[in-house]
DNA sequence: TCTGGGGTCCTACAGCTT
DNA sequence: TCTGAAGCTGTAGGACCC
């Protein structure tokens, strides 16, 4: 039998905020693009007193609660804490599997033998946390992923009736327990089921995981389709043997951005282009990975999103390589509709030979391997704005144009 | 109400090869 | 040589997660 815990940190990204800065304790804030077209990434929970939850639109959130103190979130920091907290929970176990920066699953099937019972282990993690991070977070245990999510959910505080109120922490569900604890649930609560899934559910007067559960399986794959109904039907009889995976490897790395107005200027989005290929390859690069497939996404102002994809023969790093297939996929596509989010991705990736030289795949002679390792030795001294491609800087002011500065929208 | 950014996975389909 | 089926790969879009 398994026991799995699932830690997630109480309104992660907020909660950073506010040990940074205690004025901000006990106050409505928020984490996100404070502009027209930004979202609330993260809410206290003070603000979702007032309604305000993540992936709200910010001037929603501002017309809930006039007085929400918004900021505009530091992902650098957020990555540190996070590190930090990977720690503590390999302290625990080697089996981590990270979620997202504020959650992951701990497989402590093992750690149960030598270092107590479930519960002990997760009490003690708590304490560890908020010793060491000065941060809440609730844990979920169970006998698998879907279970130790749920009861993490079950055991964060909730807001009911206009105030706070402190969950319980730390929640066990028993092997034997599953069924009536994830049956009453409604089906929504399920991992894969969204908006979507939920109205095709509906159809078949589907609304709670016993509904769901008591559903023939023939059903269910009528309902969503083979893989999603065959997977749903099992959650919802609490089969869950998904194993906790602590060296996901990424499968591909991307970068977009929402533009505060449409852009229709086809130099200006070649610009912006150029910045996300930077940005991209560098990470690329730093993950000592190399990508086959570029792919482009565009947004129009209607809200309609396409995307484009091309494989190159060999597997890339290349900045200029990647550039140029991305241009050439943006130079097939109409602009003139205006363009709200533009971004790019690559994918197929794979890890570098050692021992390889060029980091161009076309011509023996092409030197710009030798180029980019230098680029990737003044970033690592002198921070990743210190050299970029030429396009990227402004001769007016001579400045330079960051990537991610607005993570949550543009600011206006 | 008017919808971010970074990911993963699935499905459908077209084109190519056998 | 032609044709259709099957399998594979690449592409595009959608749904979902945090």
């Amino acid at each position: 039998m398994r026991t799995i815990i699932h830690v997630d940190m109480d309104a992660f990204f907020v909660s950073v905020e506010v040990r940074e800065d205690p004025s901000l304790v006990g106050k409505p804030v928020v984490v996100g693009g404070a502009g027209a077209r930004g979202v609330v990434a993260a809410a206290s929970y003070e603000a979702r007193v007032y309604g305000i939850h993540s992936a709200m639109p910010s001037a929603r959130a501002r017309n809930l609660c006039h007085h929400v103190i918004f900021l505009p979130g530091n992902h650098e920091l957020y990555a540190r804490v996070s590190a930090n907290l990977g720690k503590l929970f390999a302290d625990v176990t080697p089996l981590v599997e990270p979620l997202s920066l504020d959650e992951a699953f701990l497989d402590i099937s093992g750690a149960c033998r030598s270092q107590g019972s479930a519960q002990a282990i997760a009490w003690r993690l708590r304490e560890r946390v908020a010793q060491t991070e000065n941060l809440n977070c609730s844990v979920g245990i169970g006998p698998s992923k879907l279970v130790a999510k749920l009861a993490s959910e079950a055991a964060k505080p909730r807001v009911e009736a206009g105030k706070v109120h402190p969950g319980a922490q730390v929640r066990e569900v028993a092997a034997d327990e599953v069924l009536s604890f994830i049956r009453p649930l409604p089906c929504r609560a399920l991992w894969g089921v969204g908006p979507s899934t939920e109205a095709k559910l509906r159809r078949y007067g589907v609304s709670t995981v016993a509904d769901l559960a008591d559903l023939p399986l023939a059903l269910t794959v009528a309902a969503v389709g083979q893989a999603h109904g065959t997977h749903l039907h099992a959650l919802a009889n609490g089969v869950d043997d998904r194993p906790v995976e602590p060296d996901r490897e990424a499968k591909s790395i991307s970068n977009e951005q929402t533009f505060p107005v449409d852009y229709t200027n086809r130099s200006l989005l070649n610009t912006e282009l150029t910045r996300m290929v930077d940005s991209v390859v560098a990470r690329l690069r730093s993950s000592k990975l190399k990508a086959k497939t570029v792919t482009i996404k565009v947004r129009y102002g209607s809200f309609s999103t396409v995307t484009r994809a091309d494989t190159m023969p060999q597997p890339t790093d290349s900045a200029r390589l990647v550039g140029q297939r991305a241009r050439a996929l943006l130079d097939k596509l109409d602009v003139r509709p205006g363009v709200r989010l533009l971004g790019v991705g690559v994918g197929s990736l794979g890890e570098v030979e050692s021992g390889q030289l060029s980091l161009d795949d076309v011509g023996a002679t092409d030197k710009w391997g030798d180029a980019y390792d230098a680029v990737d030795q003044i970033r690592s001294r002198f921070g990743h704005a210190a050299i970029v491609p030429a396009t990227l800087v402004d001769d007016q002011q001579v400045r330079v144009k960051h990537s991610g500065q607005t993570p949550w929208g543009p600011d206006s």
